[in-house]
DNA sequence: CTGAAAGCGCTTACAG
DNA sequence: CTGAAAGCGCTTACAG
């Protein structure tokens, strides 16, 4: 047997006035009787009264709740941009609904759907690396539900994204090791639907192209599955008959694979081969040799996610989208040197 | 300008029908016209009809909503541990509502607030460090909020929990150190509220006492702050006159950090000084020595949990409360011999 | 300053 | 098989 919360009827029943005057009075509204609103609030922590917001949120039409939808949350960027999502959240007096795509097209339009269902105010998302097609994203648009990217973003579509200028991590990364002298940089590339894989594929090609080094194909591997692929694309590099003397990866997590398979192969890094991967997962800091790489502000780039989603349900007239653009930094540890 | 979503209402009006009549064509009440059913059905498609949960919530008196409160969500135990989650309570329908007390009382406490004005069927949590007395549990309790526990559970609270043996996976990752011949082993604890720090303690004094090897206080340090801590706890037992040659580590991140300090003070591991953790964290096979941990389940242990609460959710009236305990594996890798 | 009434979008007992 | 009505717990325009 469930214990029925307290409503705002039983105040009013208690203090024989009508539940207007209770609400107004739990509300602050200001024609209220600093008596009656003493009365009442003194009622409601006795009884440790608990609105429902459910009923609020019929009413106002408004949940103050925002959702939620990553890859996977065991990938430790996305638990850290959700942390500062979730914090910025709580300080704004918003809840998150929670979901993951798994990296799956499906279970990510059918999480659109939920959150549409659960009518969110406003839906924070980065998109799964199957998702190429953006109707389930159009969806979101035509209800005029405010939607925000960020890291992962959906290409054409007229939405704000929090970013960092991948192009540039990238340039920056490969720019450095060929001020190391390195001459055959290979790339480990991402799955070619995300735009971040494409920005960080041409910050490298920038790079050799700027300082006459060959951009050559067969530098080039593409690990659709991230690092479920990552030793096999390393394999692939060092299977040819010149081998690369650094490697720039698409991310930290694919670095892992990279290294531990350059060390399993018996090359020494980073005298043999340069690696250098992107994100600053905590794992890049403990592996031996520490992994140089590309930082990402992940928790910032969830409290200013969150920033704009609310900026957007604020001015929802004149909406803009707006790209916010976050710094990198390239961190150079032992991989690189 | 938000559009405004499509409502029975509309349904209702357009095929000149009752909203009565909608309303269980949609939910599949048996009592209805089968021409009828599917005339409102295709429409709704046509229209891309999505029920208002807010206001079936409201009316049903159940949100299909579960809350979820973690100490932190960067911690990887812990981001598993809520895939597991998020993934059950999909798969039963459910949403998940996320919020983290980042290790503080307070937070935990307005987390629960949070939780119960949105009305959710029921909470699945682990406290935080700083958390030993009780009330915010007992005024959950009090409302009937069914809620499960995870990891860390308070003392003397009548609730269903999932945990593992902790003082058995102490036990067997102290009597191997044992084993191998070590002789002065050391006790990285954690903070002494929390039970799952008092259990693996328990395991550890077992262990030694069995053995008879000798229990030492000056063995022993807590970390209060967990790996905050960490640092500075290996160098007092590094700075005694006899340092020990083994240290069993309340968890894996601690580990990390305790593995970190005896490199840089010229210690060998695991020749030297052999050091075990507990919780199996993706960074423990990738640093090196790879660190030998007790394995938990972790991802299996959030589904689990969420199982329990909906057991519980099923049959309110004759619920007792649970524990379900999950197995722990010693892994053995290169810092231990 | 306070109350009665309407309504947010649903579901369902009741009557037909 | 269908509809009218009540009600879930709130908020607020309107009247007094």
């Amino acid at each position: 047997m469930r214990n029925r919360p307290i409503t705002i009827r039983d105040l009013a029943l208690k203090l024989d006035v009508s539940i207007s005057t209770v609400s107004r009075a739990l509300r602050g509204a200001p024609e209220i009787n600093p008596e009656t609103k003493t009365a009442v609030l003194s009622l409601a922590k006795e009884l440790n009264y608990q609105p429902n917001v459910v009923a609020q949120s019929l009413r106002n039409k408004k949940t103050n709740t925002i959702g939620v939808v990553v890859p996977e949350i065991e990938m430790s960027f996305f638990s850290s941009v959700m942390s500062g999502i979730q914090e910025m959240a709580r300080s704004h007096g918003y809840r998150v609904l929670f979901t993951q795509s798994n990296e799956c097209y499906q279970e990510e339009s059918h999480n659109l759907d939920t959150l549409l269902q659960s009518r969110v105010d406003g839906i924070l998302m980065s998109i799964s690396r199957e998702t190429s097609n953006t109707e389930h994203i159009q969806k979101i648009l035509r209800t005029k539900t405010p939607i925000v990217f960020f890291d992962r973003t959906p290409h054409g579509v007229p939405a704000s994204k929090v970013i960092v200028d991948d192009r540039d991590g990238a340039y920056k990364a490969v720019s450095y090791l060929i001020s190391t002298g390195a001459k055959r940089i290979a790339h480990i590339g991402g799955p070619r639907n995300l735009e971040i894989a494409r920005n960080r594929r041409k910050g490298y090609i920038d790079a050799l192209s700027e300082f006459n080094h060959p951009v050559g194909e067969h530098l080039i591997v593409h690990c659709e599955h991230l690092k479920e692929d990552a030793v096999e694309a390393t394999k692939i590099l060092l299977g040819q008959e010149e081998i690369p003397d650094a490697i720039f990866c698409i991310n930290d997590p694919v670095a892992i694979k990279v290294i531990q398979t350059i060390k399993d192969k018996g090359f020494r890094i980073p005298e043999d081969i340069q690696v250098i991967g992107f994100a600053n997962d905590p794992v890049s800091e403990v592996i031996e040799p520490p992994l140089s790489t590309i930082s990402q502000p992940s928790k910032a780039m969830g409290r200013a996610a969150l920033k704009l989603l609310l900026d957007q349900l604020t001015d929802e007239n004149d909406f803009q989208p707006k790209t916010q653009l976050m710094e990198t930094e390239l961190l150079l540890r032992g991989s690189t040197l």
